[in-house]
DNA sequence: TTGTACGCGTTATCAA
DNA sequence: TTGATAACGCGTACAA
């Protein structure tokens, strides 16, 4: 077992000092042929690569984006790591994963972890926990530090930096107005706490759709679950919620998930109402997986197309942090931008 | 903007020279009480953390892990992630991640970028390229080189190395074992080509349980399914594929797909030839997913625990990582851990 | 054309 | 009790 080799020891097997190796590596002009091409030689023979480590050091610079994201079990969030992965490999980067399980102290945690040097900035997407206690303190101490942050999907106003979100309410909106078009009397939402940024924003969509059709809101339509739900085991407490919403209204035809294990449970439950999809009861989704794709009936949906917004969100952060290099500071602008939605019509829908 | 404050400075405000101030933080007892806490509180008040990339190069480690896999938007793998991000973090590591999206040269590519410094070692699981070309030089060499890793799932027995796998032969074969018991006659799988590892040794274990139970295996019942067919816009040769086996098998009974993609995909064909799940075709699938949990009917399934993989395969390598400090060398010894699979039996069996 | 010295931030060893 | 120095591996300004 042989360690890496370094320039050092290149250099004393060849007799030369370190810096003469150093610039017959990067092919400097000040060294003369005949020992640049015996080192390279040799450095070669002996596979050197120089310590990444040593260079970040050097450089004040890792080449490294730290992620921190709720869960990685979830289409929606891999999708975005992908993207991520794809331009920050592309542009010279490495990425760090950081997953705060939806607890603000594993978010915190996890940050101060990170930004000792071992990442040049971070994407993220806020945990549920963090949005609710609405607790921000580390995200404004680690840009004070200089370190950038890029939010995407669930994201602060009072938070300077840059953003990625998807067009939520526009979103939304477009997918009540399909099922409006498509016929639908009464139709039901199943939402988040309004706490989730973005679920309240799905939320606020689908009443500006009602609005603008003349139809009038009704609170026993709206299902605000609230996530703690989600734990798995709890997925029946869910499906309790749901019937509800079918037993107080027996007229339902349509229903607007704002994701897709909402709209699926949904399915499941409505079947047993004796409600056939998409023929009596009609169903949207927000969030294209894999579920809405493969589930039976397949699902519509808006689709966030997670992998761009991954990519955005890399570009972003790639290019404030090389053009930080060059400007020394001024005026930081900083930018949102909107990835668009798509509605992808599948078999729940007419 | 303020950067990170580093020991340098503090003792630069504090008028003490720098080793005072790391040993004062350090609780040393070589300095006095008094010194201490002034410059514990200086540092406090600053905010003062040590700097990784330093704090790496000098102990010659990084405590980052690498993780290289074929593709994160897979329940499966980032399942596994979960898992070792959850050990790592406990330990005291990070966690890198690196995707080969199933192509030898990324996979070549990442694991050197990632094996200058960056990462003490590497969990990771082979890319179905790297596994049909056979091409195994760039683990040796990152072992060669005394950087160990951890394989799971995706294996090779010729690399001397830690491995997590899942009891794959077994799993399948008390699936298939599953559905003789429940009547099945003519039981039908759906598999990949043999150079996916798993694959190979799912159809085995597919094979074994027939034989047990004499039970001739008919060549037109396994069909093997080439993964080029997965690039997404090939789901139609999927159902293509699957259409025919049933044209070829009217009796098919029951299907063993070797994934949750094949299983539901298997469905959806079924339904169009007029079966009814479980009723006239039973299925179950490999691989514990949203899509078994969520579809309509739920899958039955072998489930492989990957949260439990990821966990152990990070203990491995963590292990192996902190043994090697004490031992110098020595012959060493690799293990092989299996992760026992369970059947998890939902509607798509009687 | 080559080599020396320095600094990135830290800790450990040794000297004061 | 405190401080100076070396070392981790690299690149570069400057000296030879």
């Amino acid at each position: 077992m042989k360690r890496k080799i370094t320039l050092k020891q290149i250099a004393k097997e060849l007799d030369v000092s370190i810096s003469t190796v150093s610039k017959a590596l990067r092919n400097s002009v000040e060294i003369s042929e005949d020992t640049r091409l015996k080192v390279q030689a040799f450095a070669k023979l002996y596979n050197y690569r120089p310590n990444n480590i040593a260079l970040s050091l050097k450089n004040r610079k890792s080449n490294t984006i730290g992620i921190i994201i709720p869960e990685i079990v979830h289409h929606f969030f891999s999708k975005v790591i992908t993207g991520i992965e794809l331009v920050a490999n592309k542009r010279g980067y490495n990425v760090i994963v950081g997953l705060s399980n939806e607890s603000f102290d594993k978010e915190v945690i996890n940050m101060q972890m990170l930004a000792n040097g071992s990442i040049d900035g971070f994407i993220l997407s806020i945990a549920k926990e963090t949005l609710q206690q609405q607790d921000y303190h580390h995200f404004k101490e680690t840009i004070n530090q200089g370190m950038p942050i890029v939010m995407f999907d669930r994201v602060i106003n009072e938070i300077p930096c840059d953003k990625v979100i998807v067009d939520d309410v526009r979103g939304s909106r477009k997918a009540v107005e399909k099922l409006i078009n498509n016929g639908c009397k009464t139709i039901g939402i199943i939402t988040t706490k309004d706490y989730v940024s973005v679920g309240k924003l799905r939320t606020q969509g689908y009443l500006e759709a009602l609005e603008d059709h003349k139809i009038e809101a009704e609170s026993s339509l709206i299902l605000k679950v609230d996530d703690k739900l989600l734990s798995e085991n709890h997925l029946e407490s869910l499906e309790n919620e749901i019937s509800n919403l079918f037993e107080t209204n027996p007229k339902i035809d349509g229903i607007f998930a704002v994701n897709e294990l909402y709209a699926v449970t949904a399915i499941k439950v409505a079947r047993k109402f004796g409600l056939e999809i998409p023929k009596s009861l009609q169903v949207i989704s927000f969030t294209d997986g894999v579920l809405s794709k493969h589930s039976m009936p397949s699902l519509t949906t808006v689709s966030q197309h997670g992998q761009k917004i991954g990519e955005k969100a890399a570009d972003l952060l790639i290019n404030r942090l090389e053009q930080e290099e060059a400007i020394e500071e001024g005026e930081e602008v900083f930018e949102t931008v909107v990835i668009e939605t798509e509605l992808i019509e599948r078999e729940s829908t007419k």
